[in-house]
DNA sequence: CTCCAAAGAGCGAACGTTCATTCGCTATTT
DNA sequence: AAATAGCGAATGAACGTTCGCTCTTTGGAG
C-alpha cells in the first residue's frame, strides 16, 4: 500500500550503481514472502495458515508468489531453517568465552532474552512439533543441532583439560542435558512471564556450576 | 470386520450384572475415538489429520462419530485436557515423598521414563504449539499447570520450614524454572536418543541440589 | 412374557466451503 | 525479442459437517 512508489526510483536518482540487479530484487521479494509466511505461520500454524492468508500479507498474488516457491512446503522449510540456524547462532555465541560456566550461563541468558525480544515461542513450538512427523524438518533440526553439538564438545573437552569440569562427567549425556534444558528455555517465555532476570540467573548458574562437577556417582564413591 | 459377532453374547454369556448400560457403551465408544484421534494427531498434527482419517482409525462413519463429538476442535480439547491431566498426574507423584531433592529427581526420572514408553513427545509438541494460538488449549495448558504449581509451592515451603531448602531462595522461580526444564524432557525423548539413564540422574540430582541451594547470590561478589 | 413406540446408534452419500496450485495473460526489465 | 515478474480467476481435490435413512436397544403396557 506504502510501497507503490515508481519502481524506476532507485535507477533515476540513484543511477547504476545503486540499482538493484535482478538477483537482488528477487532476494528482496523472497525476505518478504518468508517474512509474510512467518506472520501467519505464528498465528495459525503451518497447516492452518493459507497460502492466500500469505499472498494477502506478502500483498502479492498467488500466481507471483508461485514464482520464487514451488510449494507452501517448500516455504515451510525456508521458514524452519532460517528460524533454526538464528537459534542456534545465538546458541553458539558461547564458544568465545574461555569460562565454561560464564560461557555457558551467559549465552544461556542471551538466548532467554532473545526469545523473549523476538517472541520465538510459537514458532519453535510449531517448528518442533512439526518436525516431529515431517522428516524435511526433522532432518533440518537434527542438522543445526549437531553443529552446535560438536562444537560444544569441543568447547567441553577443552574444559576437562583445563581443569573446569570434572574429567568423569559424561560429555554427551551433559550435552544432551543442556540442549534439552535450553528447549524448555525455548518454550516457555520466562521473561514473559514476569519472571525476574537476575533470578533466572543465579539458578541457571547454580545449575552449570552443579552439572559440571557433579557429586561423585553414588556407587563405590569415596570423594569429597 | 471381526467384530461382528452377535451383541447379545454379553447377555447370554453373562447376565444382566456384567451387561454394559447405554452409558457404559457410550463411555466405550467415547474412548475408541478418542484413542483413534490421537492416533492421528501425533501422524498430521492436529490440523493435517482430517475427521476421516479419525473415522477410519476407529472403524466407524462420520454421521456415527458425530453423535459423540459435536466438532473436531471438541476432540482436539478433549486429546488436551486428558493428556495434560495425566501429564501433571504423573509430576505430582513426588508431593508424597518427605525428602524435596528425592522427590523432584524421582518424579523427574519416572516423567522422562513415562514420557520414553508412551512416546508422549509427538502429542506434547502438538499441544504446547496449539495453546500458543488457541485460547481453549491455553487455558487447559495454564489450568493444569497452575494446579502443579500451586501444591509444589506448599511442598517447596515445608521444605523450607525444614530446612532442606536454602530460605533466601526465590520460590515462584524455583518453580517457574523446573517446570520449564519439565517441559524440556517432554520434547525431547532422551532415553529414545540414547542417553542412559542413569547418567541423566546423576546431572539431574546435581541439578535439583544445586537449585535447592545457590551459591550466594553475586551482588557484591569476588569471583575470582 | 410379548409387543410397540420412542430413542439411540450407525451409516455413507452429499453439501458447501476452502484449500494449494495452475494457467493464460499483460507489463516490465534485460 | 526473450526472459522475468505479476496478476487473479479457475480448477480439482479435500475438508468438516449434515442429513435422511436403517437397524438395534430400551422400557413400559398389555
Amino acid at each position: 500500500m506504502d510501497d507503490l512508489v515508481p519502481l524506476r526510483e532507485d535507477l533515476v536518482d540513484l543511477g547504476e550503481a545503486a540499482a538493484l540487479s535482478r538477483a537482488e530484487r528477487r532476494d528482496q521479494t523472497i525476505r518478504r514472502i518468508l517474512d509474510a509466511a512467518r506472520k501467519c505461520f505464528v498465528a495459525s500454524g503451518f497447516q492452518g495458515a493459507s497460502m492466500h492468508q500469505i499472498c494477502a500479507e506478502a500483498e502479492m498474488s498467488p500466481g507471483a508468489l508461485y514464482r520464487y516457491f514451488p510449494s507452501k512446503e517448500a516455504i515451510i522449510n525456508a521458514i524452519a531453517e532460517n528460524d533454526r540456524r538464528e537459534d542456534m547462532e545465538t546458541f553458539a555465541a558461547m564458544f568465545d568465552n574461555p569460562s565454561v560456566v560464564d560461557g555457558v550461563v551467559e549465552s544461556t541468558m542471551a538466548y532467554i532474552r532473545h526469545v523473549h525480544e523476538r517472541d520465538m515461542a510459537p514458532l519453535f513450538a510449531e517448528i518442533r512439533a512439526e518436525s516431529m512427523r515431517n522428516h524435511m524438518i526433522c532432518a533440518t533440526c537434527l542438522e543445526h543441532r549437531d553443529g552446535v553439538a560438536s562444537r560444544f564438545e569441543t568447547y567441553l573437552a577443552d574444559a576437562i583439560a583445563a581443569g573446569e569440569i570434572a574429567p568423569d562427567v559424561d560429555l554427551s549425556t551433559l550435552l544432551a542435558m543442556f540442549m534439552t534444558i535450553g528447549e524448555g528455555f525455548a518454550l516457555n517465555n520466562l521473561l514473559a512471564l514476569g519472571v525476574p532476570e537476575n533470578q533466572i540467573e543465579i539458578l541457571v548458574r547454580a545449575m552449570v556450576v552443579a552439572m559440571l562437577k557433579p557429586a561423585a556417582p553414588p556407587a563405590t564413591s569415596s570423594v569429597s
